[in-house]
DNA sequence: CATTTCTCAAATGTAAGACAATTACCTCGC
DNA sequence: GCGAGGTAATTGTCTTACATTTGAGAAATG
């Protein structure tokens, strides 16, 4: 299984690259324990605690769990789709914050990639999609929502659109588009007239959802990407116009 | 900026979270020099190994960079997107491989969310994607070529298209659904005839791209879909029927 | 005999100190 | 002025030690 070679790098990168491929290639299986950090140590030829820099590396990507105690030790762990929709989230995040991507060209792969959803979400949406949608419209209609909560909320309707596909692989591929997007949103500070337009385009949508109109959501989630780009550029005018 | 709130799990994780929070909050700003180790450790009141684990599940989420020597230290790191999409990789394909993931399932996302990209793609396409593509189907042809290697080559050609849409961020989202479904892709074994009609699908699809005709391609990389799915599925019957 | 409690061993979590390796910067000699 | 070498700072690694947790078996007790 562990072959150390002659790579680049820590050594605590290159053990944790030599267990994790052993992880990816499937040497180790799901739930087996790795041997203890010891036997690790005296396998590799070093110390405990470089063998314990590697098993960080691997624990903080939700590669292994370990427990204490006896029989405890470090066990390949079943990457769930939740573990995964976190780090797909702080990861767009980061990318998105540090990368001085534009508004538009993240909003761009935002709605393409919702759009992509939309018909299957039109297909399969349950009862309780719709409910969660209208829920979440509803409370963007209430007059005192901070921006914050707005944005919160339409992150979850659009995550209820999403989840409507009933794929969990595109929930997870979305999540990131999704939620990687509300800081950017977030400096949008809506007016009331902004607002009421967006929940109504969010009517449209959902409408179109609860009539199995996979075509109308498109046109719908079009319209929304076209506000949501006006109202942006009228944010940038009016902020360049003052500096 | 560093306050260690009473949370839970290890030292190094709450350590971890605490910069990392610092940094997405912007109170590390990209290139800055963290403290040195022995510094954390002492703001933080831990030992210097329970910082450096902290550290090194940093670095494994390429949040952070280490520079030995003085003057070195660790410095927040701007995620690129190369590093991003290596981490969407790994993470899509552990999810594909640990969690039982239907074929249909993932082909259906990875299918959407190319379709999204299609009009786009059809719109900005340079000449050097479309010879990309040009050049990946003729090497789809050559008869001699291994399975693995044909998988290959239509990731290849599958990328080229994605980015043909000239934005990072979707390219970024579509790396893990394209690359993930590689595996999966590999144990259908294909006959002759089997590639050629695929070959014969992707020469569809980059005559679309070629003719900016988004429409044609969304068709093309539907009817590709479809064949893709009648294979896994003859290759499941056989097995089924086998055992 | 069953049940509770104790103790022990194994494993991870944390700490402290030391040395090696690397690198920027400063000083000194020319 | 300039190059060579030394020096300090910092990360990388090793060693040793102790603390903490946890399961399992032994022992005591009803």
């Amino acid at each position: 299984m562990k072959i150390d070679p002659k790579s680049s790098g820590d050594l605590s990168a290159q053990i944790a690259t030599a267990i994790k491929d052993a992880i990816v290639s499937g040497v180790l299986n799901i739930d087996e324990r790795l041997p203890s950090e010891a036997e690790l140590a005296d396998h590799f030829q070093v110390s405990r605690p470089t063998v314990r820099e590697a098993l960080k590396r691997l624990a903080a990507q939700a590669l292994i769990r370990t427990q204490r105690g006896a029989s405890g030790g470090a066990f390949v762990n079943r990457l769930s789709f939740e573990d995964a929709y976190a780090q797909q989230i702080t990861t767009s995040t980061l990318l998105l914050s540090m990368n001085e991507v534009s508004f538009e060209t993240a909003c761009e792969a935002r709605y393409a990639l919702e759009r992509a959803c939309a018909p299957l979400s039109a297909d399969r949406r349950t009862a309780d999609h719709l409910a969660t949608m209208r829920a979440e419209i509803f409370r963007q209609s209430q007059p005192g929502l901070t921006d914050e909560a707005f944005c919160a909320s339409d992150v979850a309707f659009h995550r209820a659109l999403v989840d409507g596909a009933a794929n969990p692989v595109l929930s997870y591929q979305l999540a990131g588009a999704v939620e990687a997007m509300q800081p950017l949103m977030n400096i949008i500070t809506f007016t009331a007239r902004d607002r009421a337009q967006i929940v109504d385009l969010h009517s449209e949508i959902a409408d179109a959802i609860e009539n199995c109109d996979g075509a109308a959501a498109i046109t719908g989630l079009t319209d929304l990407e076209n506000e949501t780009l006006r109202l942006a550029q009228n944010v940038f005018a009016a902020r360049s116009a003052k500096s």
